[in-house]
DNA sequence: ATGCCCGAGTCGCTCGGA
């Protein structure tokens, strides 16, 4: 069996990049894809374009935010879900999921959370809690899982190119890690960083400042594994030349292959 | 302490993003 490829991409309004996404699926051909803030309504998801390019797909939009959606190459996924369990705000699109290709994904766009404190960083904190409550349950039913998506959490400082003017933010405050690291503690594997221990990864560089230009990054756009998917962990990366497209969305996609033979 | 650069929405500006 070959190797089944799955990326995460916060697309950042998906009306606006449609073109760069079809250049991406022809070019790296991912076989499952989980994008994040589509900004557009259900009615003007561009599903024509997405079949033409040979991919099914689900999708949960909303108007202006958020927006959640999985893709997959020559197959319809069969969604699972749509929103967490007793999901804090039913009115933000924040998470799908879907059986594709022999495995379960799950598409998170975890709350961002600034400015904290306040009432944004509490709600990113209240939507954590589902989440984790919500994986334990995957995790324990022994099915294949990949959460994948924009976690709007920089798990360590070597994830991060700098903290200086991070300090305050939302994605690396203790509280964010605490609850990425008590996902983790799970049993989940974060797949980037257990291939590549010793490398800078970034997954996001922000518009301002000429942060890509200095490839001054994040690492945010995280693929966790389940017990079993773990040793099928053969190859990761970004594609960061996505990001240097003209009107590049401020993320790049974020994949991992999977070897289910073994 | 704040803006920087963007997309979306209602329109020449605000809001949210990370």
């Amino acid at each position: 069996m070959p190797k089944l490829k799955i990326a995460t991409f916060n697309i950042n309004g998906i009306r606006s990049r449609e073109a760069a996404l079809l250049e991406w699926l022809e070019k790296e051909s991912p076989d499952v894809v989980c994008l994040q803030e589509l900004k557009s309504p259900d009615e003007a998801f561009p599903i024509e374009a997405i079949n033409n390019a040979g991919y099914g797909a689900i999708w949960h939009g909303q108007k202006s935010w958020n927006g959640v959606a999985i893709l997959a190459k020559g197959a319809d996924p069969l969604e699972t879900r749509r929103g967490l369990p007793d999901d804090p705000d039913l009115t933000q699109s924040r998470y799908i999921e879907a059986a594709a290709h022999g495995v379960i994904v799950g598409c998170i766009y975890l709350p961002n959370g600034n400015p904290q404190p306040g009432p944004k960083f509490d709600y990113k904190l209240e939507w954590f809690e589902h989440l984790i409550r919500h994986a334990q349950g995957l995790f324990d039913s022994g099915h294949p899982v990949v959460l994948a998506g924009d976690y709007n959490v920089i798990p360590t400082d070597f994830d991060i190119y700098n903290t200086r003017s991070w300090k305050k933010d939302a994605l690396l405050q203790p509280e964010s890690r605490e609850c990425y690291q008590r996902l983790l503690d799970q049993g989940w594997t974060d797949a980037l960083r257990t291939l590549y221990p010793e490398e800078r990864i970034y997954t996001f560089w922000d518009y301002f400042r000429q942060h890509w230009q200095t490839n001054s990054g994040l690492r945010i756009d995280h693929l966790l594994l389940s017990a079993d998917l773990a040793p099928a962990l053969v190859g990761a990366g970004v594609d960061r030349w996505v990001r240097d497209l003209p009107k590049a969305s401020d993320h790049a996609p974020t994949w991992i292959e999977l070897d289910l033979k073994h």
